[in-house]
DNA sequence: CTAGGGTTAG
């Protein structure tokens, strides 16, 4: 029989490491059987949760359910992988007699990235109590659970312990300390933090300006950047997101148009999330028909982009095309999200336009399905009140579920100012004295109200009120002064 | 065999 000599083209199909025996005459003659795939690297190749699952039966049968290497395979892609299935995972680590670190930190890893994460933290507790040492990928995915969660007081625990375990220095255990601090509102310490390091890299100086762009510090951001540059780093694209997002809010036109040249220079690609960012930074600025064709040129667009653009168009008074826009999304079967209403509201309330206003509030819960938050009610409140509908506004904000804040309070009181209501002023007054007992703002409003229309007496009273509070500030004051 | 940073309101 003629056994056919490997020519070039069937050897480029086969890996390189097979063309090199099969040119050896001891392989020549029968090509070698492909390996079997090994069972424990199984795991890493499905794509559905079935399948996982047979690789598990697979493993209990053969006994490699004791294999360390083979279960934490399984583990990590049960509990990571976009088609997994935590409480499978957890029902998998839960019959492992002694968990190791690796699979300790992939389900606490799983758990914090979950809708759950404070679950992320009671795996902690669980690991410390069997003696487990956390190592340097544990506390990024623990210090990630706080600050999904925005709990201060966590964050603070967890950066406790990674100083006890000596971890402070490692710039992933940094990175997600300063992250953590700044998404739970504290910015001052994550800039302590950040400063401390002594080799900071890009990530860590993407995770300080964008905490500070996300806490609407754009110039604090922008400064950052700066610095940045001057330190010789190249920003990439996570970077650029955030620092065009502090551009965007603090108007800062022309350092957006910079970056934009720079993403150009660099060819650095428009996706989604910074396409996005492009369009807010240039309706923001009001620089409306770059913001739109750009839009328009984009391949891939998700709602922060719909978003972005009808915010740019409202915040500018194009409420008619804000609006238009908005009834395109629906056609283009894009979901609006809580986001959405607050650009289409404002756009309504630019325009006055109050029953379309009216209509979509509504449409909210019932067509939508979304719960309108307090600043879709602010919104509201701003739209009647402009159109002198102060009663009804009244009433809305009687019937929020929540306790009216001071802000909608004192949205109103602008409005009854405005159509010269005083009936309605002097409730809101009351209302917002037993919020913030020193406002003094409010006094000053009302005694305006009554000056224009003549009541003199009132407003004698009011400055003889606003007089006390004064006085009551200042140490050792008396009845006698007044 | 594991890890980090990104867009939308105010």
């Amino acid at each position: 029989m003629f056994i056919r000599e490997p020519d070039s083209a069937w050897l480029g199909m086969l890996p390189p490491k097979f063309s090199k025996h099969l040119l050896s005459p001891a392989f020549f003659p029968r090509p070698p059987p492909p390996n079997p795939p090994k069972l424990s690297l199984l795991a890493d190749r499905c794509a559905f949760m079935k399948q996982l699952q047979q690789v598990h039966a697979q493993m209990v049968v053969s006994s490699r359910i004791n294999d360390e290497f083979a279960v934490s395979r399984l583990l990590s892609s049960c509990s990571l992988s976009n088609f997994g299935d935590l409480n499978y995972a957890l029902r998998i680590f839960s019959n492992i007699q002694q968990p190791n670190s690796f699979m300790w930190n992939t389900v606490i890893r799983a758990q914090a990235c979950g809708p759950n994460p404070h679950k992320a933290l009671f795996l902690y507790i669980r690991m410390r109590r069997v003696g487990v040492v956390p190592g340097r990928h544990t506390f990024p995915f623990l210090i990630k659970a706080c600050s999904n969660f925005r709990s201060l007081q966590s964050c603070k625990q967890v950066h406790t312990h990674v100083l006890k375990f000596g971890l402070d220095l490692d710039l992933h255990v940094a990175n997600g300390l300063v992250r953590g601090y700044s998404l739970s509102n504290n910015l001052a310490d994550a800039r302590l933090l950040f400063d401390e390091i002594p080799e900071r890299n890009l990530s860590i100086w993407t995770t300080m300006i964008s905490g500070y762009a996300q806490n609407l510090c754009s110039n604090e951001a922008l400064v950052l950047f700066n610095q940045m540059t001057k330190e010789g780093f190249e920003p990439n694209e996570a970077t650029l997101a955030s620092v065009l997002s502090a551009c965007a809010r603090s108007g800062c036109l022309e350092t957006g148009e910079r970056i934009h040249q720079f993403m150009k220079k660099k060819g650095i690609e428009v996706g989604v999330i910074l396409g996005t960012a492009l369009v807010y930074m240039y309706s923001k600025n009001g620089a409306i028909t770059r913001a739109q064709e750009l839009f328009d040129s984009m391949h891939e667009r998700n709602i922060a982009t719909w978003n972005a653009m009808i915010c740019g168009l409202a915040a500018h008074g194009h409420a008619e095309d804000a609006l238009s826009l908005f009834q395109r999304e629906k056609k283009e079967n894009v979901v609006p999200n809580d986001v959405t209403f607050i650009g289409v509201l404002s756009a309504c309330c630019h325009a006055g336009l109050l029953d379309v206003g009216r209509d979509i509030f509504h449409s909210m819960r019932t067509v939508y399905g979304i719960e309108p938050k307090i600043e879709h009610y602010g919104c509201m409140v701003d739209l009647l009140g402009r159109r002198g509908k102060l009663l009804e506004a009244e009433e809305l904000i009687k019937g929020m579920p929540w306790k009216a804040d001071v802000v909608i309070l004192g949205a109103l009181l602008a409005a009854s100012k405005n159509n010269a209501n005083t009936e309605v002023a002097e409730r809101l007054v009351k209302q917002i004295l037993a919020l913030e007992p020193h406002n003094h703002g409010v006094h000053v409003v009302l005694s305006n109200m009554y000056a224009e229309t003549g009541r003199w007496e009132e407003v004698l009273r009011l400055r003889k009120v606003m007089k006390v509070e004064r006085l009551k500030k200042e140490p050792g004051w008396s009845l006698v002064d007044i």
